[in-house]
DNA sequence: GTCTATATAAGGATAGAC
DNA sequence: GTCTATCCTTATATAGAC
């Protein structure tokens, strides 16, 4: 069985149960935290079948982690270098606020992976994502130099982004609990602010240079 | 032997090398990734007497994060209300991107143990950390009221901050693996970048309130 | 393809000598 | 207080029937 290529119909479906199910578990519990036994039960299979799609627990979240990172960088890599270029930058902090809301499994799965050092990721993150933040730092600090936004590190910028949005799914039990009782009202309330921060940090300085302080 | 109040000066001793110890595995691989052996290794220490010391591996974790809560804490209880607004929160942006990076492990225990859902701090969190944050949103909330900083939603300005600053600590090699090949001045060109972006957050706007877009 | 049963190893915790 | 030896549970992985 290859397992970069299923064959059959049922091969597809399974490893798509199994995968949806390890996102539960190893983004709840983390790697050595889950159990092929919880994962297991979370997918509907025997242990044994989990070893029958994939080689090893090792295997299985390596190929998750693989399968989501082209999906969870999307945002990144839509950002348009001819589009405005404040709207485009917080285009994608409200995206990727949406992303911490409506996927915050999968951030969690990748917090996890990396402040463990990311043992199974690192040559992803020191290939594809370093390529793709090089690029569009340089289309940031294209747009910092021709005085279209404030001159800002394109780098800090964007971990800046990554750390405010990441924070409401990575961190979302603390966020909860000092928040309580607000309902889930409380990603308005950042989408708002989130908006506010970044539009502020990213509006140029008016022609006298005294717009603001 | 109570565990909260160790008689001996070698009690006392022992006890804070196999916190050291712990707090090194713990914040490298997670509670459940850690093992009681490499922890005893990294004291030099046998197994046994590691639990001579705290009865169980949880109790050696407990501990750890109880012990380190408050001067997790600290530098948000030092915001003075009699500060200068401003300055108040941009000292405490300093002083937390300051601790990310002298005190990473520290921060990477806090986060990984909350991105698991906080099983064992849920309690620290909707208590005393909530209790603090209250407190000192109250006074952000006033200073913005009295217009002496812009108009701005206090926990999500907190979260924000938190967020920014130990995002260097927890996505420690992310942030290498992007910017290198940086040496260790990352955390200047941070310092700069954070101070900018919440000084331009912070200011009020002019009297026409046409400061800013 | 899927299961039951099981091999094998790792790791938390204890017994008991010193 | 500290160690060696060991118990026992849990967990990954495999064997082999169906």
């Amino acid at each position: 069985m290859n397992e970069a290529a299923p064959r059959t119909r049922i091969q597809k479906r399974n490893r798509e149960i199994i995968l949806e199910a390890a996102l539960e578990v190893f983004s709840a519990e983390g790697f050595r935290g889950a159990t092929l036994d919880r994962i297991a039960e979370a997918a509907g299979l025997s242990k044994p079948n989990l070893l029958y799609y994939f080689p090893s627990k090792e295997a299985i979240h390596v190929a998750l982690l693989a399968g989501l990172m082209d999906t969870w960088l999307a945002p990144l890599a839509g950002i348009d270098p001819d589009g405005d270029p404040v709207e485009e930058i917080l285009a994608y902090v409200r995206l990727k606020l949406d992303m911490a809301r409506d996927y915050p499994r999968e951030s969690r799965l990748f917090a996890q992976e990396i402040v463990q050092g990311a043992p199974r990721i690192l040559d992803q993150i020191e290939g594809p994502l370093k390529t793709l933040v090089d690029e569009k730092a340089a289309v940031i600090r294209a747009w910092a130099e021709a005085g279209r936004i404030a001159p800002l590190d394109p780098c800090h910028l964007i971990f800046s982004i990554w750390a405010t949005t990441q924070h409401y799914a990575d961190f979302d039990v603390q966020v909860r609990g000092i928040l309580r009782p607000e309902g889930e009202t409380h990603f308005d309330a950042a989408h708002a602010f989130l908006e506010g921060l970044f539009r502020r940090a990213l509006t140029p300085d008016g022609p006298a240079g005294a717009a603001i302080r």
